[in-house]
DNA sequence: AAATGTAATGTTATAAAATATCGTATTCAA
DNA sequence: TTGAATACGATATTTTATAACATTACATTT
């Protein structure tokens, strides 16, 4: 397995031990491939990877099944608008998923805003609903797409 | 075509207007069914009910541009989460999807939060990012089903 | 009202994303 | 060491969405 960080490493584990579940060497390495690209993917990139990795032919289900599993444990957030999966690089977030989306260079950044939190987690209370996950997508132009007069398209 | 209130229909003129295109009747038709039905539905739902009631075979693709149409000119909202399409309700809030998810009883409600506008805006803001649309899906339980002991899954 | 350019629609085919079903293999605890 | 639970594999299919290209409707100018 690549160059990732002991403390990923150590955040699945503890996610995994803390539903009763194994992080098995299929599992982390989805999550690896998540983590050492730091970009969103779509299921059938992560097959072409993992295809690549493990050198074998790699089905869908298999890896839905392994995106399930992260996204449960709250390891992987899954990105709406896109169709696509991206590691959770802010584990104090595992099921707020919180996405800045630029329209023009594709650039993707995670956000971590406690105001942001605070309003959504309000609202549900105050209409008694019980939160259990929650998706921000903001798409728009990043400052460096806004600053260039060539304004791209959408 | 069906009882749907003239607000409507001056709403979907007007956004028309605003960007020079034309309420033609199959995209009138496709926001009808929306409105009146006021739920969220499929794209293939949606064939199946044009199909229905205009008595003959629609391509997707025809709903598909129809839905993208609507969505342009922000009568319509896409439920990323659900891959499902559902009327706007909230004439003021365009380019703002704001959803409550019930993953028990299916039970969708379009919130229009100005506090949570707000958060979002003041983030975007914060990080030089111009903000062109926003999409909040809130999942969990709703009032009823929260209060039930029958708790379902997810 | 004919000519023209643009907007809107139609048709066929195909791609991309996700799930169903059933069977096999591991793992771990009794 | 065996049996239950968990995880994985293989094949097929369903659901969601787009590509490419031809045709029609409409508005505008002449």
């Amino acid at each position: 397995m690549p160059e990732v960080d002991q403390k990923w490493r150590d955040l699945a584990e503890a996610r995994c031990n803390a539903v009763n579940a194994r992080l098995t060497p299929a599992r982390w390495s989805v999550y690896t491939e998540l983590v050492s690209l730091g970009t969103p993917l779509s299921a059938y990139d992560l097959i072409s990877l993992q295809e690549k990795r493990l050198g074998r032919k790699i089905a869908p289900l298999t890896i839905y099944r392994h995106l399930d599993f992260l996204i449960n444990v709250g390891l992987v957030h899954k990105i709406e608008s896109t169709h696509t999966y991206v590691a959770c690089f802010h584990p104090e977030h595992e099921f707020e998923s919180q996405y800045l989306l630029c329209s023009a260079c594709g650039r993707v950044d995670e956000l971590e805003s406690s105001a942001i939190d605070s309003a959504l987690k309000d609202m549900a209370q105050q209409r008694g609903f019980h939160l259990t996950k929650s998706v921000v997508e903001l798409s728009g132009f990043c400052e460096d797409c806004s600053s260039v007069d060539s304004q791209p398209n959408q």
